[in-house]
Order: C-alpha cells, then sequence, then structure tokens
DNA sequence: GCCTAGTGCGTAATAACGTGA
DNA sequence: ATCACGTTATTACGCACTAGG
C-alpha cells in the first residue's frame, strides 16, 4: 500500500536532476531519508525563525501599501506591478502572487459578507410572508361578514316593503 | 508539444524557472519600455524567489486515502495520524496540515453550498410574498365596500328612526 | 491569411508556514 | 500538542497575444 516515497517531489527531482545535476545537487543537498527538512518545533517568539531561509511575512508597512493599492484597483497591471515590487523591495513576482491571494481572501469575505445579508433578507421576507398570510386568513371571514350585511339589508329591506305598500 | 500535450516538460521548466531564475532569465532581454493602451509584453523572470522552494503536490493515491478518511471523520488522533503517515509514506507532520488545510477547505465549500441552498429557498420566498401581496391587494377593496354597507345600513336606520321616536 | 510554439497573466486549488487560543 | 485561521508560495490550468514559418 505504501512504497511510494514522496512521489510528489520525487517525480519533480527526479527529471531537475537529471537534467541539472550540479544544481540540483546544490539546491537540494539533503534528502534525509523520506522526509524533508522541516526546521521548526518550538515557539520562537517574535523569532526571525527558521535558519535556513524563508523569509516569509510582509512587514506591516508593506502590507498597508499594498492593501491601498488593493483598495484602488484590485487588478494589476504590470507597470503597477513592477513599480509596487521596486517601491516594496519586493519581487514582483512577490506582489503578483500577493495580488492574487487577496483577490481570493476578498472573495471569501465577499461571499461570507453576502451570505449573512441574504440571510437577513430572507428572514425578514419570511416575516413578512407569514403576516400576509394571517391577512389573508382573515379575508374568507371578512367576505363572510359582508355578505351577513347585505343578507340584513336585504331582509330589512323586505320588512319595511309595507311602508310602500297600499295595505 | 504545446504546454498541453506535454505538461511535463511545460511544468518542469516552469519549475526550473522558478528554482533557478538567473538560468532562466538570461533568455529574454527586456525590450523597450513604453506604453501601449494593451498590456501585454514583458519578459523577466526577476530575480530572487529563492525562499519556499520545497513543495509538493500529494500523489492521486496519496489524496484518494487521505479522502476517505477526512470522510469518515475531519478530525484526526494521533494514533490515525501516525498509521496514515506511515501507510502514504509521508511525513506525519504533512498528514496533520492535510487535514487542517482539508477543514478549512471544507468549511468554504460548505459555506458556498449553503449560500446556493439559501439563495434558492429565498428566491422562492420571495414569489410566495409577491402572490399574497397581490392577494391583499383586493382586501382593502373588499373592506371599503363593508364599510359603505354598513353606512348604508346606519343610515337607513336613522332615516326610519321615526317608527321608534314618540314624534 | 493560418498554424504553432512561446510567453505573460489570471484563477483555482492546495501545500506549508505562523500565530494565538 | 492540536486546532482554527490567516498568510505566503506553488502547481496546474486557461486565455489572449505575438512572432516565425
Amino acid at each position: 500500500m505504501t512504497s511510494n516515497l514522496n512521489p510528489q517531489v520525487d517525480d519533480q527531482m527526479l527529471l531537475i536532476s537529471q537534467l541539472y545535476p550540479s544544481l540540483y545537487a546544490q539546491v537540494v543537498p539533503v534528502v534525509e531519508g523520506e522526509t524533508r527538512p522541516r526546521r521548526r518545533r518550538k515557539k520562537n517568539k517574535g523569532e526571525s525563525t527558521n535558519v535556513g531561509a524563508r523569509k516569509r511575512k510582509l512587514s506591516a508597512e508593506q502590507v498597508s501599501l499594498l492593501e491601498m493599492n488593493f483598495g484602488s484597483e484590485h487588478k494589476l497591471e504590470s507597470e503597477r506591478k513592477d513599480r509596487l515590487a521596486s517601491e516594496l523591495g519586493l519581487d514582483p513576482r512577490q506582489v503578483a502572487v500577493w495580488f492574487q491571494n487577496r483577490r481570493a481572501r476578498w472573495k471569501n469575505k465577499k461571499l461570507e459578507e453576502e451570505y449573512s445579508k441574504l440571510k437577513t433578507a430572507h428572514e425578514s421576507v419570511v416575516v413578512e410572508k407569514c403576516r400576509l398570510e394571517t391577512e389573508v386568513l382573515l379575508f374568507p371571514s371578512l367576505s363572510y361578514l359582508l355578505q351577513l350585511t347585505i343578507q340584513f339589508v336585504d331582509s330589512f329591506d323586505s320588512d319595511l316593503s309595507f311602508l310602500n305598500s297600499p295595505h
């Protein structure tokens, strides 16, 4: 059932290592068994974490500028991307990725708020509908009351018929 | 030999270009700076992005087994995690991460379904409400008719008041 | 003109990481 | 430690445009 050890790495790295063995060797020197290097174990509070590489996490400054740009326009033309990248000291690629991810986030957020908006709208409409239903329930009785009244008028009219008759 | 017909080569080059942009960048010099109404052009595989090279893609087999396990239970006890990890040839950490991400995905998917369900429900209720509203529109005229009738009866009654008065 | 390979950018999915409870 | 949640990065498509037959 097993026997496939990390094919996701093996396949790609195999090809690469065949084409560029030297590069492969210098970039991925250690595979150590069947697990890839995973530095990280303890809670390094406020630490740059990770000795190897990985400088994740953009600074608050960078993020705020990105957010401002995102706010004015969700799409990103090459020109703006490059400008932002140089302003932020980031790879244009990173800027593009940030925007892509930001759009995805925005979409999810949008969906969530659309959901709650729709939910409240739905609930109020349901209440309205119930009100109307009870109102409509009164319709037949009102109709019946009208009928009774008309009958009453008719009977009254016939009772007074003597007024006109030469009795 | 397009990227569609031979994705391996394409993907491989993509990966290589991302891992070793320097290798890739020389091929295409950046040409001319000028703004055309259309944005299209620009050849430059940027620098850096050296961080975060190791990546993945689990095999279909691994994913299907993970999915089966997720289907039976969204939570993952240590025991099951370790068993799965050894069956799949993965780091237990990877299995844990996979489950965490899977739960997040599931949540989003759930939200989406709930949204569309709510949406159809909402629409049908709106239709119902409109139907009731037009129905209720008849209510005031009926009510008015009743009122008129009652007034008529009253006036008729007062006209006949002499019958009872000791006039 | 009409392919066809190459390239840039977009989206969707997803892996892995970081933080805080 | 695990989990939820947010974030960064990558994989793998798809589409539009372009240059060279």
